[in-house]
RNA sequence: GCCGGGUUGGGGUAGCCUGGCAUCCUGUGGGACUGUGGAUCCCUAGACUCGAGUUCAAAUCUCGGACCCGGCCCCA
């Protein structure tokens, strides 16, 4: 037998009408916004990660030489794809240009709860203007999509990267050097924190007042903390998602990227009900095109991790509509068969879900497979009825049973 | 990469400590039931994660690998 690969799933067929029926919700929301699918490859060249994130994301990639001796890898996430795509052919569409993707990306890591090494992420992409509306616009997204799946216990924490970026610079600690400090801050290790503020030279004073503003959260009041530009733009965002009617969205300038190409807003959604793996969605303002070789380019943009949202769900009771079908066709007898061909052939073409049976059982047998493949109507197809020019009709639920036309089959089925 | 717990027919399990060739439920195929339902009964097929070791004998004990689960690291 030959095992699956390490972190790595099938999906029967129950598990895809799941994964499928979220899939479309999550899509149909992106469309009302107005966001479009795009869709690109699976691989790239390993240096287009590398580029966005650093050489050391090789180790956590399915990085590999290929028979060209190209250095590619499995994508490990869709914004950089995304947005090299957008550098290569899309600068010139209107904007803002919004986009939005599904698909598997691959990291090389290990694997635990809600976390695999082949995972779905659907995201999008806002392209083209840094404005608090874009951002409330592209959050009112994200947020409107875990409603319309219908997860009850998640909360959407709103912060801003400039705040602690711009206490940083005042303090002389800028770019490279503010990653390490803005990695800690972000996970909440105060003492490893300050340890490398002073090491960066900052004072204990300063240092403290940092650590104090990281540490705002709760409701929008609480930017009364902070002032200046930020706050503006925060409150702005706030604003407009007032207008959905979300109630549990937060200020949390907690909320850190690491990353020098974050230029903004950054948010963070979780559900608690996941544990230690319990982000479902992250987000944020960023530049990325110069990286890739375009014009630099302010977008906003989200990933929402598939796999831990549908989690979510099943932990919180979620159950996926049965499986059902419209017809189940039995040919009383092996004489039968043909008409019964006939008939499944004709509801097909139809548009009426229709199962015959294949295997050449009994009546009895056929009966018991049709209410377990959850049927809603067994069609009858033997000699006594045929001979009348119809076919008799039972509905499963009721019981009840009538004869009815061959023409008149597919009235009876709507 | 680190720590801990696991892996028995398709799914769920008993057996493991105290070695003696595997239990039950469910599901699959068939029959009772040659023109009518998920029930019942019967039959059939189907498993000890892999390898090495100890032993007369290993699902059971020992070691190693694979995979899964919980957590750490990481999380673009």
């Amino acid at each position: 037998m030959i095992q699956r690969p390490r972190g790595t799933r099938d999906f029967g067929p129950e598990e895809m009408e799941k994964r499928r029926s979220l899939e479309s919700k999550m899509r149909r929301e992106a469309a009302l916004f107005g966001f479009r699918e795009v869709t690109t490859p699976i691989f790239e060249h390993t240096e287009l990660f590398t580029i966005k994130s650093g050489p050391n994301v090789v180790e956590e990639i399915y990085a590999f030489t290929d028979k060209g001796g190209r250095d590619i890898s499995l994508r490990p996430e869709l914004t950089a794809p995304v947005m090299r795509f957008f550098v290569n052919e899309l600068t010139n569409y209107p904007r803002p240009l919004k986009m939005f993707y599904f698909g598997q990306c691959f990291r090389y890591e290990r694997p635990q709860s809600g976390r695999f090494r082949e995972f779905y992420q659907f995201g999008a992409e806002l392209i083209g203007n840094p404005g608090p509306e874009s951002d409330a616009e592209v959050i009112a997204l994200a947020a409107s999509i875990m409603r319309s799946v219908g997860l009850k216990d998640y909360n959407i924490r709103i912060g801003h990267i400039g705040v602690l970026r711009g206490l940083l610079a005042s303090s002389g600690v800028e770019g490279a050097q503010a990653a390490p400090i803005l990695q800690k801050l972000d996970k909440k290790e105060y003492e490893e924190a300050s340890a490398r503020m002073a090491e960066a030279g900052i004072s204990a004073d300063e240092a403290e007042r940092i650590i104090e503003i990281t540490k705002t959260s709760g409701p929008k009041e609480v930017l009364d903390k902070i002032e200046g530009e930020v706050r503006d733009h925060l409150l702005e965002i706030f604003k407009i998602l007032s207008y959905y009617g979300f109630d549990n969205v937060q200020v949390d300038l907690g909320v850190v990227r690491g990353l020098d190409y974050y230029t903004g807003m950054v948010f963070e959604m979780d559900a608690p009900v996941l544990g230690a793996e319990k982000q479902i969605c992250g987000g944020g303002s960023y530049s990325l095109t110069e990286l890739f070789g375009g014009e630099r380019t302010f977008s906003t943009g989200f990933g929402i991790g598939f796999d831990r949202t549908l989690l979510a769900l099943e932990r919180e009771g979620y159950q996926a509509p049965s499986h059902v079908i419209d017809a189940f066709v039995i040919p009383v007898t092996p004489s039968m068969k043909e008409d019964a061909f006939r008939i499944a052939a004709q509801l097909r073409r139809e548009g009426v879900a229709t199962e015959v049976d294949l295997m050449g059982r009994s009546l009895s047998k056929n009966f018991k497979h049709a209410a377990s493949l959850n049927a809603r109507k067994v069609i009858i197809v033997g000699e006594k009825e045929l001979a009348q020019g119809a076919v008799a009709v039972r509905d499963m639920s009721s019981g009840d049973q009538r004869l009815v036309k061959k023409e008149d089959l597919r009235s009876e089925l709507q």
